[in-house]
DNA sequence: AACGTTCGCGCGAACGTTCGCATTCAGTAT
DNA sequence: ATACTGAATGCGAACGTTCGCGCGAACGTT
């Protein structure tokens, strides 16, 4: 019963009277046929059912058409969303370009974690890597750099570093949110931002301003609080905002991530303000949950799906050229989603909300 | 730069002055030597830096070392947080067995889906699969078992098929948090449950007529609500059990999931019922969420960490003995997360608290 | 008629490992 | 001495594919 021998392509060549040589060739796309031969192997190929054994081909053309993915965890108290859609839309992505993706373990012993990378580059599992969380000088990059092995990045690193990558503008975004409620008629917004130590915080925080700052607007100091970016900060640094003099009293406020906003929001409600109308507010990231609240809010969603998308297309570019990791950082534009927290009455399901 | 030739242990095997076959034995644990021999074999291949080449490895022994996984992607605006700790612990297993994860798109379409699966078996990428989201007569159960593919299941399926499978015992899920609320002191305790098609349903059902029969309450009919497992049938089922008359009206509830539990706790709240004591509510599946909610929700854990290595490690032991398939399925329980919706006053961080 | 050129296909040789026996050699029993 | 044993290593042969080159025939061109 388990006698079922596999089909090689010298079976299929013998069916179709050709060379096995030939029907490599043909099935790769590497020479043109007459069309009755070419009409003979496919034949022959169907008949037999015949599929290319993956472990023969990858050692005759030392190419795996496998990438490696890994990625650190997410405490499980609180939910990733987006694992599952970068996890589908790189598996859909990689899948019409013919790869895999391989997925190993986190570790969080760097060395360990690294051994990981350089194992699988090294035995010949993986032609290149898709990295995700790139911290400043993460090893990973600097090894992998060092070693000339194929990497794209989610997420910039520190200057010093140049290395294919893809990435949100975060800057872009808040000057979205700044514009959107500009035009919303506010004058007087202010930021929650995160320390200055944040890379990402400070790339975001200049959106604001700049968007300020075009609208002939000049952003007071009192209006960039900074603090970590939870719902605890964002509630006590609101409630600072909202009792400063009327004449600067912020109208609306932009939060470089949702649980500060849903802090602000949260504020504004125990002081029985209207959100949206007496005070707006803006997250970034698109939480699950900003679509449950009550009121729903208004945030920047990051274009995950197209991030999975170039993430692979630019890895197998790579590996199709053969070229050198060439540093260029795509930047993608969030999506600016409007809910009631900007403009109340905008949606919501109110028949789910949760509490 | 690129010329750095690949170690082979021809090359190993030269330096240690052995033939290179004895090399391959050797580092796979087939052959005892002489120590000395040994050593050298050892530091040679330390000296040289030499990794074995996996597609070479798998084209010899027929065997790829890999495991092959696609799940059913998550609708973008609820978070799956089952996917990243049952991903994680699944990679760890494996690497633990020194197998890896071939991970591969999700298609709506059957056809195309089953043909995935095959692709990867007949083309000797993987040595099976492991499965989730299996459906009642699952067309992927029924093409494997028929071409005596090796995979493990995350659930059962319908009666009819025999298969290897892991699950979570519901029934004793729910037992346990009727238990729960009886060593409280609750005595009248209803359920929301889901319509009668379904079997997850049913199983966990039983758990709670069960232990109420335990403990010789028979359980009302009205005490049971069915409808679909969402917030608004929940909120709406707990508004007719309060209405109940005094003598039979529960003083506790047990949902069959949590958006149905948050939505009786909803219904507790707006009546000015004080949840925890004047209503008891427990739920299933322990969302994310229901960590942050006021109150915190009594809820059931899934195990994911433990049905991870579960379905890895019996995934390898098939494929180590060679047997047929076992039809066993292991039950795993679940864990009760005793929160304020049982027992006021429990814990909570109402700073980061949403709303 | 002799000469390139292109087309269609074939051939030998890898790719780097593991498998299954065969062989050697020392030690022990006959 | 001879034959037997087991431990330590070697040897040839796959595993199924792709690579690189070569060769004959058909085709137009001088």
């Amino acid at each position: 019963m388990d006698s079922a021998r596999r089909v090689t392509i010298k079976e299929v060549a013998r069916r179709a009277g050709v060379s096995y040589q030939t029907v490599s060739k043909l099935l790769n796309g590497q020479v043109q046929l007459a069309p009755a031969t070419e009409a003979r192997i496919f034949e022959a190929v169907r008949e037999l059912n015949y599929r290319p054994l993956y472990s023969a081909r990858s050692l005759r053309s030392q190419r795996s058409r496998t990438l490696g993915y890994s990625w650190t965890p997410t405490p499980p108290d609180q939910a990733n969303q987006i694992l599952d859609t970068l996890l589908q839309s790189m598996l859909h992505a990689a899948e019409a370009e013919d790869y895999h993706l391989l997925c190993f373990p986190h570790h969080a012993d760097a060395t360990r974690q690294l051994d990981s990378y350089i194992r699988l580059y090294e035995t010949g599992r993986v032609d290149g890597f898709i990295l995700s969380s790139v911290e400043y000088d993460d090893p990973r990059v600097i090894h992998l750099l060092g070693r000339g092995v194929p990497f794209v990045a989610f997420g910039r690193s520190s200057a010093g570093l140049e290395f294919p990558c893809i990435d949100v503008d975060g800057g872009l975004g808040l000057q979205m949110a700044v514009q959107h409620l500009l035009a919303l008629g506010h004058r007087r917004i202010a930021a929650l931002a995160w320390p200055e130590a944040s890379r990402v915080g400070e790339n975001r925080l200049s959106g604001y301003l700049r968007a300020m700052r075009e609208a002939g607007i000049e952003p007071r100091p009192e209006w960039v609080r900074r603090g970590e970016g939870r719902v605890a900060f964002g509630a006590q640094a609101a409630a600072e905002l909202l009792d400063l003099p009327a004449e600067i009293r912020p109208s609306a406020l932009v939060a470089l991530n949702d649980p500060m906003a849903i802090g602000a929001v949260r504020t504004a409600l125990r002081r029985g303000l209207r959100v949206g109308q007496d005070l707006a507010v803006t997250g970034f990231d698109d939480t699950p949950l900003a679509h449950y609240l009550q009121p729903s809010l208004t945030s920047l969603r990051q274009p995950i799906w197209e991030i999975g998308q170039r993430l692979i297309c630019q890895m197998t570019d790579m590996l199709k050229g053969g070229r050198p990791p060439e540093p260029a950082c795509s930047l993608l534009a969030p999506e600016l989603v409007v809910r009631e927290s900007t403009v109340p009455g905008t949606q919501g399901r109110p028949e789910d909300l949760i509490l």
